[in-house]
RNA sequence: CGGGGCGUAGCUCAGUUUGGUAGAGCACCUGGCUUGGGACCAGGGGGUCGUAGGUUCGAAUCCUGUCGCUCCGACCA
């Protein structure tokens, strides 16, 4: 490819609409161009990216035993309705009429479809397992779309189902899922973190999302130092912590006028925040009242609170007329005295407190000495705090420090939520009619490349891993209008081509700068300069894009240095 | 949806407070000169000032509606 056959606008400033470092650099770099807010076209230089990603993930899909199949992005509401989430997916899906009025959406995932089609076919467990994958264009009309790539209302997904004929089957389906994806983030050359996840309403299973590291990410995940536990923010498991013992002192009521949060009580009362118990109230979508209790300086996670509770779907603050009516006071809570069946959840490290302060559940007041063993024993006892940095970890011990990332994939297991839902059932060993056991597997590719950019930059522009460049060497001729540079950087650049380099040649007819201003804005792993010192002294040049490391080499050798240096990239 | 910010040339922005008839840099076109880090000189093209309405002799500027973009929150690949 050359320069001058190659849609590259590439801009000399920041667009104000880009915030991010990503999504300014693919702006910038003549990557990506908006079409309207959360779509984008991808220019030659992206989608080049884009197809080297894809190959990667198809060869690993296909290495675990997956098989690629392309399912319509446009599907009918009927199995949507039949799985139950035509009514829950709500404004996020995109929806249309055919001309006779037929309802369909613009499919946001498929797990009916893939259900649906191996409901009609599967009927053995001599069938079973089965993995069935696309890479396809994925449409949620998302709140707020942003960041470029990163959150687009269209999207590409890779999207991978496993069908199992039982859970030890399923487990070893995402086993093959976990290993593929370490490989396929390992291949395009990103630092990652392969992170454990809550997998939310449903349940039970295991998850983990693939997190590339990057501060400028969304997701906030929790890493051992020690040990390669990681885990996101509300999944990260925590150990109890104990206070040290004391002689239990018996329980008194201080004023505490207007010190409704737990700075103010502790100022007050001049106690270290650690001797506090702090209190979160919750309604469910059901409006049951849940009170959480955390130590003072802890903060609640209303992800495991939710867990705890079956059925409910989400929560919310809750009102100060449903605290009264149990018996508390916002403000000033604490277990003691909540009226009997209100729902009371106390985090495991609370319980292991002495001679603590809590709420007394009227306005103005507070207890001292409260020794939640002895006050209140009978409190459903969890772990429901947040992580956060110096925590250690739940396996080794270690610390725990938090890092950004940017979640580019997520595996987990589905169970039977969507066979039984769908009927999507089989005939076992013994003649018995089963569900099957699903699991789910996506990659976002365009997010990916959003993350590999964000990941992989410097002031002056991209630093693309060579796996996923889109081409791994540009030879500039310093001055394309010299017949005898151009003419050896021809020969270098047909030589890279025949050992098959995927190279461009920079042959317009710009100054030098401008050429050097856009190879390391586009950020092409490595760069070959052909100048006057090749005609000269037989001399050209080799500038590794991420180091800055410059050598040179003579003409003849100058393809072969750049397959070495390559290798290397 | 709640809360901020912004819509003026392809891009980055000035002009809006105090109304007087459209600007700069970059980009683009032509010619010249130049060629190792976004050159230079000369000439040139390009804007219903997001949009609709109102106030006014006169609106980019003041008022009202509306659309779009963007950032923060809930959601997610």
């Amino acid at each position: 490819m050359r320069t001058t056959n190659l849609y590259a606008p590439t801009l000399r400033e920041t667009p104000a609409e880009a915030e991010v470092r990503s999504h300014q650099l693919m702006l910038r770099a003549g990557l990506i161009r908006k079409a309207a807010g959360g779509l984008y076209t991808y220019l030659p230089l992206a989608w080049r990216t884009i197809k080297k990603i894809e190959q990667i993930i198809r060869e690993e899909m296909d290495e675990a035993g997956g098989q690629e199949v392309s399912m319509p992005i446009l599907q009918p509401a009927e199995i949507w309705q039949e799985s139950g989430r035509w009514a829950v997916y709500g404004d996020e899906m995109f929806r249309v009429r055919d001309r006779h009025g037929r309802q369909f959406c613009l499919g946001p995932t498929h797990e009916e479809m893939v259900t649906t089609l191996v409901r009609d076919e599967v009927r053995s467990y001599k069938q079973l397992p089965l993995m069935l994958y696309q890479i396809q264009n994925k449409y949620r009309d998302e709140i707020r779309p942003r960041f470029g790539l990163m959150r687009g209302r269209e999207f590409i997904m890779k999207d991978l189902y496993s069908f199992d004929k039982d859970e030890e089957g399923m487990n070893e389906s995402y086993r093959k899922m976990y290993d593929a994806y370490t490989r396929i983030y390992t291949r395009m050359g990103l630092d990652f973190r392969p992170v454990e996840a809550d997998n939310g309403a449903i349940g039970g299973g295991h998850s983990h999302e693939f997190t590339v590291l990057a501060d400028a990410g969304e997701s906030s995940i929790a890493c051992c130092t020690s040990c390669d536990y990681a885990a996101s923010d509300e999944k990260a498991e925590l150990n109890v912590i104990k206070a040290a013992e004391e002689e239990l002192l018996p329980l008194e009521k201080k004023a505490t006028p207007g010190a409704n949060t737990i700075e103010l009580v502790a100022g007050y009362l001049k106690l270290p925040i650690e001797k506090t118990i702090k209190a979160v109230a919750f309604q469910t979508d059901a409006d049951e009242l849940v009170l959480a209790f955390v130590r003072g300086d802890h903060e609640v996670n209303d992800v495991k609170v939710l867990n705890l509770l079956e059925g409910a779907i989400e929560l919310r603050m809750a009102d100060e007329e449903a605290i009264a009516e149990a018996g508390g006071c916002a403000g000033f809570m604490s277990p003691i005295g909540i009226k009997e069946g209100t729902r009371v959840i106390v985090d495991q490290t609370v319980m292991e407190m002495y001679n603590a302060c809590a709420g007394a559940n009227e306005k103005d007041v507070h207890y001292v000495n409260v020794n939640p063993k002895r006050d209140f024993p009978d409190a459903a006892v969890a772990d429901i705090r947040m992580v956060r940095a110096g925590d250690l970890c739940p396996r080794c011990g270690g610390i725990i420090k938090m890092t950004r990332g940017i979640e580019a994939g997520q595996v987990f297991t589905l169970g039977t939520k969507y066979s039984e839902a769908l009927r999507a059932v089989f005939l076992d060993e013994n003649g018995r009619e089963k569900p099957m056991q699903m699991g789910c597997y996506g990659i976002g590719v365009g997010r990916t490349m959003a993350a590999a950019v964000e990941q992989n930059n410097d002031e002056h522009g991209i630093i693309w891993p060579r796996a996923i460049a889109p081409f791994e060497v540009v030879v500039v001729p310093v001055n394309a209008k010299n017949p005898e540079q151009l003419e050896l950087a021809e020969a270098v650049y047909n030589e890279l081509k025949k050992a098959r380099v995927d190279v461009l040649l920079d042959d317009r007819k710009d100054r030098a700068g401008v050429k050097f201003k856009d190879a390391d804005l586009i950020g092409y792993p490595l760069r070959i300069t052909v100048g006057p010192k090749a005609v000269d002294e037989n001399a050209v040049e080799l500038k590794v894009r991420r180091t800055g490391e410059i050598l040179t080499a003579s003409r003849e050798e100058a393809a072969a240095k750049a397959v070495e240096l390559l290798g290397k990239l």
